[in-house]
DNA sequence: ATGGTAGGGCACCTA
């Protein structure tokens, strides 16, 4: 069984692209991020027609989130037990859609937009940092109760957690970007340190590994990037994996997002 | 010259 998470940035703008590449990666579970949409926009065909199930969460143009399966779709949850919110005013202040998750083929899979942080200072990074403590908390609570579960924690998590993750640290570091904090590092080690296994590194060691390219600056032909998706697999689940790539050919060409798939193989 | 691209939706926000 082949699993793989991929923030498409706009299912509308990418609906081509990512058709070809589901019938060429020949994927059992996606995992996408970043749908750009809400439901009634939502191509809810191109899945159809190619043999996968989706569940979509999109509220409004920004955020939205899915999983694809030929293997079944049960059990759909959106947003995570007590996902902390997040808004400009009281009526605008919602849990956003940046988390849903299935049943496929005997696997948990959660498809996970963490929010950006948007700059050290940014009323966002907090929001970041309590989004992913809530998250943590009931993963880690999931693989206690069950420990045999196979669990997929997948998606974009907007962090850097080792210096080569990113493709100048010294740079980053004078910029005082977010992704590579001690703060936002910490929140992602939390969740090892509950159990979870970080399964692509060790079939795609760095450095100069990357998952995203920022449009602009040339940074993809400049190989500028930074590896910020991740799939954590609960213990059960990583024992199952036999390999991992990251498809850096998808963001090559025109119309490419900037994030390129990442494949997990399971037994 | 202090940006540079891309997307959504139609002014400007988000990344």
């Amino acid at each position: 069984m082949k699993i793989a998470t991929w923030n498409v940035n706009s299912i509308r703008a990418r609906a081509d692209r990512i058709e070809a590449w589901l019938q060429r990666s020949d994927v059992d579970v996606l995992a996408i991020q970043e749908t750009k949409a809400k439901d009634e926009n939502f191509p809810w065909e191109l899945f159809e027609k190619n043999g996968y199930e989706v569940a979509h969460f999109g509220l409004s143009q920004w955020n939205g989130v899915a999983i694809a399966s030929r293997v079944g779709l049960d059990d759909v949850e959106r947003t995570f037990p007590d996902q902390p919110k997040f808004g400009k005013t009281e009526e605008t202040t919602v849990a956003e859609a940046r988390a849903i998750g299935a049943t496929c083929g005997g696997v948990r899979v959660w498809s996970l937009y963490v929010p950006n942080g948007r700059a050290v200072d940014d009323p966002h990074m907090p929001y970041k940092l309590e989004w992913l403590k809530t998250l943590k908390n009931h993963a880690a609570q999931w693989i206690t109760e069950n420990p045999s579960l196979d669990l997929a924690l997948m998606g974009d998590w907007n962090i850097a957690p080792q210096d080569d993750d990113v493709w100048d640290i010294d740079w980053f570091r004078a910029q005082n970007a977010t992704h590579i904090t001690d703060p936002e590092r910490q929140a992602f080690a939390e969740f090892l340190d509950a159990g979870f296994v970080d399964v692509v590194r060790p079939f795609t060691p760095g450095p100069g590994v990357y998952t995203y390219w920022d449009y602009t600056q040339l940074r993809f032909p400049k190989r500028q990037g930074m590896r910020i998706d991740f799939v954590l697999g609960s213990p059960s689940l990583a024992k199952r994996v036999t390999g991992a790539v990251i498809d850096r050919e998808e963001r090559k060409g025109k119309g490419a997002s900037d994030h390129a798939p990442v494949i997990v193989e399971l037994d």
